[in-house]
DNA sequence: GTGAAAGCGCTAACAA
DNA sequence: TTGTTAGCGCTTTCAC
């Protein structure tokens, strides 16, 4: 058995609370009696049980991190950034992964509820209510996803489809297809409403498609038969499928058909052909939503929306419209 | 604030320990209590704290799993596997990332230790002093690396690498570079033991090499230089980035060179030319574990090794040599 | 500056 | 079947 707050009290001739101080609150403790205590401490290996300080204090210096899916590349530097950042603060992330089934997003949530400080939600699939009924449980901090109330990190990637769309016209495509995303996902919806703003051009809306290559490489023949000539994916996972489906159809990218991701994730780079893609963020919204849940933790703590610019950059996947 | 065991004992006219029981041990309480306990409990939003549980019970129902590159594909399915498993077993699963630093990794071990049963090690930095020294806090199950005394799962890449050299000097390769992994992998240093133990083959190993493609674009060049004409890769992500990086200089795979990698990665399923691989158990690896980890909480637990069996998958980026 | 005591939310004997 | 009591490891008044 580890040892314990008593081990080291009885060690060292304190009470136990004297070593509660030496690590709690130093600078109220003799600076004797701290190095002895310490010392004792380093001896017998011993480390505050952060759980049962979590009792008292309320505080158990932990963050929840829940995404759809970890193996979607999107989400790594997010999570990567969050811990990072959130260490550097003295305080730690734990991950869970919800296989993309909003049940169990919710078992999750409640049994991260009493482990954690709070939550960081990443493009959740609950539904609205569900979240805020939650939210009685535990802070959140929500990104990829619009919660009135809530601290909220949304990338513009209503922007970022606008000027993909904008970037196809302006190669001459006019028939462009938008493949879509899985049902409740905020990005899709935002996609699609800034496609289906943008004059001069015949939209036309595939889907909803999962999140995944399989998703891109599934909706190949739609595509194809849809007659268009550029495509702006859900994301880069879809785009590279679907380019995969594609190519097994004998339809070339970007000479037949250009098309358009959406992350800029790592693998969009090295793939041929190179992924034009709407670069999304996602270090910083991790970054970010780390500092916002740890501000809300504070007194006055004002629900916050802030709103991270993505940008286009354009690769090798997009080129001008045959004629 | 949320519900407390009081509170509901209050609402529902009985004791904590009735309510305790309702919950940890509902066979032991009247139908009929139960049923108003559990209606309260509903009513208040009441869920047993997990931390405070673990206080007395010495079980905390938590897992950690710790990998050094969670963006790394191969991790994923392993993840997921091992949370699934889990769950079902009703246990949770926390993963953390140790972004390839075993001060991060030990940090994160200490963190855990107190607030999860055990932890999984996948593909530990840490050497394995640091291993057994931190083992005294907290219950091990480690993950391709092999660990005296420690329940330890391993995935057989020197058969691997075996059946992968095998399988590049029968398409007439004599000439073959191993591009070895990151220093304190085990996974490396199977596979280069297995390289150095086949005969008739001309080894050259270049290394050590970053796990990423970054690694594998950076290496291209000395490939290049060392007139091989095929090549193992540390795994998946190195082989793609080599392969782009030949690419760039105008070597093509495999007509030139001839690329295996190691994990099989899905996307190593639909980059262009469609890898050549040895494919890792990574599913059945993180549910092992996981039942390895539990099976250890039990009486008489016994350090066992489990090793699972790799496959070679051919696909495209391995052909005969030219002549 | 340090000790004593209460209590965080829960479980686990032991009684009744 | 249910209540009583002690206590898990720690923090936090309040005294001294």
């Amino acid at each position: 058995m580890a040892a314990t707050i008593r081990d080291v009290a009885r060690a060292s001739g304190v009470h136990v609370s004297t070593v509660s101080r030496t690590f709690s609150a130093p600078h109220l403790v003799n600076t004797e009696t701290r190095n002895r205590v310490l010392a004792v401490a380093e001896d017998l290996g011993y480390r505050p049980n952060r759980a049962a300080r979590a009792l008292t204090t309320g505080r158990t210096h932990n963050i929840g991190l829940i995404v759809a899916d970890i193996s979607n590349p999107f989400f790594p530097p997010l999570i990567k950034a969050a811990q990072a950042h959130a260490r550097a603060r003295d305080y730690h992330v734990f991950v869970a992964d919800t296989d993309e089934d909003p049940q169990v997003e919710e078992e999750l949530i409640q049994t991260l509820a009493k482990q954690v400080d709070g939550v960081l939600l990443c493009s959740p699939r609950l539904s609205n209510r569900a979240i805020e009924r939650l939210h009685a449980d535990v802070p959140f901090v929500v990104v990829n996803r619009r919660m009135k109330g809530l601290p909220t990190i949304l990338m513009d990637v209503g922007e970022g489809a606008r000027l993909a769309i904008e970037h196809l016209t302006g190669l001459g495509h006019r028939r462009i297809a938008l493949l879509s995303g899985p049902v409740g996902s905020w990005t899709s919806g935002e996609m699609r409403a800034a496609a289906t703003a943008t004059d001069g051009v015949e939209l036309v809306i595939l889907g909803p498609n999962a999140p995944t290559e399989q998703g891109g490489l599934a909706v190949a023949g739609e595509v194809v038969a849809s007659g268009v000539t550029g495509v702006l994916a859900y994301n880069d996972l879809v785009a590279i499928g679907l380019i995969e489906g594609l190519y097994e159809r004998g339809v070339r990218v970007p000479d037949d058909i250009s098309v358009v991701g959406v992350d800029d994730i790592v693998s969009g780079r090295l793939n041929r052909p190179k992924l034009t893609t709407v670069a999304m963020p996602t270090a910083a919204a991790g970054r970010m939503a780390v500092d916002l849940l740890l501000q809300s933790f504070g007194e006055g703590a004002t629900p916050t929306l802030a709103t991270l610019d993505t940008s286009l950059v354009v690769r090798e996947s997009t080129g001008e419209v045959r004629t």
